[in-house]
DNA sequence: ATTGAGACCTGTCGGC
DNA sequence: TGCCGACAGGTCTCAA
């Protein structure tokens, strides 16, 4: 999409989290993409009128590019100048989109909470250590708040304690000195956490062939760590599932 | 102010 | 085969 103008949207679901605004179509129609970018886990999209196209995928929005043909939760279409064609597909409807002004994307507040990028160079134990510190809830439950740290969703929460051998039940303040410094294991969890990531952006997709991640959906099977004879669980933790070894995670 | 539960939707899977 | 409940990659709102 980026340098190409998007010619037609094509609107066959208004509704997606939310209604569409009056106008969501004519906005874009017309206008080149100057560029695309990520903010955690939102898609914020440049375009030569100055508005932000913004949009988040929710948990079953996916994009695919020139398809076959259109299928049934294929919502929204962008058509370009370049000839590409592409769609959104969100079964569940609970991505979103929407066209703001540059203003009013500066004070978008699902964006302005967003806490430090993982994979932003500034990005350290020092960042996370305050934040933590002030939890009175669990390490996994606190690394799911987007205000701790933005982009990290269940799945690279759950991969990134076991790569650190740290215990999802833990209290998120522990990872902290009483004095606000981080603990050695602080820093174990931000190299873990940029492990993981890494590995899924060269990875590129979360099916392949099977299950890619080393615990999650991996409930029964015997932990991948060498050496460590435990045998993953799974615990509910605030609503969401928890995968980890008992024996190796601390 | 923080926290967990429930809601929003549809599809899939396992058990009976 | 068919039905039913549980569960799914996220976020918002609400009550405690």
């Amino acid at each position: 999409m980026a340098g190409a103008r998007i010619t037609r949207v094509i609107l066959r679901r208004r509704t997606l989290r939310y209604p569409l605004s009056a106008g969501f179509a004519a906005r874009l129609e017309g206008q080149t993409v100057h560029r695309v970018e990520r903010r955690a886990k939102y898609l914020v999209v440049e375009l030569s009128s100055g508005d932000r196209l913004v949009m988040h995928l929710g948990m079953s929005g996916w994009f695919r590019v020139m398809p076959a043909q259109l299928e049934t939760h294929d919502h929204i279409v962008f058509e370009m100048s370049n000839g590409k064609v592409v769609a959104f597909n969100d079964p569940r409807r609970f991505g979103l989109m929407l066209v703001l002004s540059a203003d009013e994307l500066a004070g978008y507040e699902p964006l302005t909470r967003l806490g430090p990028e993982p994979l932003h160079k500034t990005f350290d134990a020092a960042a996370l250590a305050a934040p933590l510190a002030r939890r009175k809830t669990s390490l996994k439950s606190a690394l799911m708040d987007q205000r701790v740290i933005g982009g990290l969703g269940n799945i690279y929460v759950v991969e990134a304690l076991h790569r650190a051998r740290l215990s999802p039940k833990r209290l998120a303040s522990t990872l902290v000195t009483n004095t606000g410094a981080p603990r050695p294991t602080l820093y174990e969890l931000v190299d873990a956490i940029k492990e993981v990531l890494r590995e899924a952006i060269r990875r590129q997709r979360r099916t392949g062939d099977g299950n890619p991640f080393r615990i999650y959906d991996r409930e029964g099977e015997p932990c991948p760590r060498r050496g460590c004879r435990g045998t993953i669980r799974r615990i509910s933790q605030a609503g969401r599932s928890t995968y980890y070894c008992p024996v190796c995670q601390r």
